[in-house]
DNA sequence: CTACACGATTAGCGCGCTCCAACGAATAGA
DNA sequence: TCTATTCGTTGGAGCGCGCTAATCGTGTAG
């Protein structure tokens, strides 16, 4: 188990250990002659650089920490993809951490990654208080995704979830439906910003908002369409649905009720996950450009660890209307 | 952005850098004065220990690595969930890579984690030759997930693909089914048990095996239905699927074709992901243990860590059947 | 043949920490 | 009183590497 050093290489190749270390960076001021020698006996020896220690001894590090709060979201794994694509590319690492949605372990799975004197860190839709960010923000480059913030050392990537619901709303009306329902995702931290772009976009068309408390889980989908359908008003003839694992609850609760989709109701999820692309589902829904990002968090650090900016960066990112077969003109 | 170091605590507190670090380890040979003074230096500089530093000082690790395939596939997140427990719960952190199923990203990505000389590496499902799984375990424990070895200082981790199979098998003899066909998997690394399971379970009940080529997406799925609908024998009365995504698939492609499920045709899936679950997939299938594979895959390595054991282990972790919605008897 | 320049190579310090040998002080035993 | 022993504490070496300044060797000009 013991692996080979710096000094084993330079043995063996009869340089001095420093020499190594130009080959292994890559230096111009080498000669061709040494630094196949140097190759070949880093080769012989199955040598690879120490990581750790390079990064202690440059005092660079080629650490990203990334904080998610549950890798079972295939959401948040996608970011997640995104995150170590870029940080590929450049030849950066991901630590990875799990905060379960609970401060207390978000906090401490934070000063885990902190403990590694990373690059930066990503804190993927954080539960965690702003103080916690701030006294993080300290220590090392910090970009939230799907969280907003104020903070000025802090750098956000989000999607416009205000222009997402607005494309939803606006696809429904074309097809000519009025009675457009809201299921909102409640405690999410992306939720507000949805339904704020669904109640504006309805007054937009002299449409009444109609919103009902959801959560994002298809449990609760199905929940949301029974207390409508129960309640006392016309029920609606299109529902944008907080998210796709909302709709495809909600679909199912509909189906339950004798109804069809979408002949007899339409639903349009929000994401585009997976499930949403799968025929059996074939959900219309809203696209948020996950892997990408990933990519930009991953960027902005960059940017940051290589000194190129200093100024805070807000990203939103555009999401777009993905038509399926979950939408269609209301019954006559 | 430059963090204290053990100097500078020990500055503080008016003591050595050693008893700091023995304060830092908890080491109970510090007289509680002097803990005290610590600690409060500490807290008031925000100071953490450098984990990099650490574990070259100490010749130790506290970095597990972990390659996934893809972390898109919901079944690899929850194994990387398992994991995360686990470590966590030991002091551990997880440098996590993907591999996108390319045996030169998938080198690339493995060099990459040895490179932070890992207290163990965790590979779940590589595509890697033998070769490299050798050559890695030469350098530190390593255990493979949803792989098998022959490798003598290797750890595997999976399921008992066969076993699952046959619960799928005997499910669907049980509601009286006779003509029950495989969709086999093909390429995947987990399909040769599967089938294997499938055919035996079969003959074992004097039933003809009929497995039929495919993979594990649900246009494969889909399209595996229709080869078999269109060709000239008697079509079955029940699908055993390679997986969830592929059962999926089928269910489709068999309502387009004016079949009902379960009542024309019973389907099986397996992996039990988060999918099936849902009310309106409802899939009935065979359930795989994701977080105690990634719990029993961290624990492996950290048995070897601690040197509490040398020879391999092989965990076949048994599976189990989910009834749900898409079996039944078959129609009369 | 000497002086000089320049590129190739090396010695050695330090990154933040762990660990070990060794220290002084306090207590115990003779 | 003197020597052991224990306990809490400290100095210093060294983990594997990057980096700066110094050194070496070679070719060119004078």
């Amino acid at each position: 188990m013991a692996r080979p050093t710096m000094e084993d290489v330079a043995e063996l190749a009869g340089v001095s250990r420093a020499l190594v270390s130009l080959v292994m960076r890559g230096s111009p001021k080498v000669s061709n002659h040494r630094r196949d020698a140097v190759l070949a006996a880093a080769a012989q020896l199955g040598y690879t650089p120490h990581q750790m220690a390079r990064s202690l001894a440059s005092r660079t590090s080629t650490v990203l920490g990334v904080m998610v709060s549950d890798l079972r979201n295939s959401f948040f794994a996608e970011v997640v993809e995104g995150i170590d694509a870029a940080a590929r590319a450049s030849g950066f690492e991901m630590v990875l951490n799990t905060g379960g949605r609970s401060p207390a372990r978000e906090r401490a799975a934070l000063r885990s990654l902190l403990s590694f004197r990373p690059a930066g860190v990503v804190l993927l839709s954080p539960v965690l208080p702003t103080s916690a960010i701030t006294e993080a923000s300290a220590h090392s480059p910090v970009v939230l995704v799907s969280r907003t913030t104020r903070l000025a050392a802090v750098d956000t990537v989000n999607d416009d979830g205000a222009t997402g619901a607005t494309l939803a709303v606006e696809h429904l009306v074309s097809l000519g439906h009025k009675r457009i329902v809201h299921f909102d995702g409640n405690g999410a931290s992306v939720a507000a910003a949805r339904r704020q772009g669904y109640v504006s976009a309805m007054k937009r068309h002299g449409l009444s908002p109609w919103v009902v408390p959801s959560e994002h889980t298809d449990v609760a989908g199905a929940k949301a369409v029974r207390s409508v359908w129960d309640g006392p008003d016309a029920p609606p003839t299109a529902i944008v649905a907080g998210n796709d694992f909302n709709a495809v609850g909600a679909i199912s609760a509909l189906e339950e009720l004798g109804l069809r989709v979408p002949r007899d109701v339409s639903v349009v999820g929000y994401d585009n996950t997976s499930l949403a692309a799968l025929r059996h589902v074939s959900l219309t829904t809203i696209d948020q450009p996950r892997a990408e990002l990933g990519r930009l968090a991953a960027e902005a650090l960059l940017e940051r660890v290589r000194g190129e900016r200093t100024e805070p960066v807000r990203h939103l990112l555009q999401p777009s209307l993905v038509v399926r077969a979950t939408t269609a003109g209301p019954a006559a």
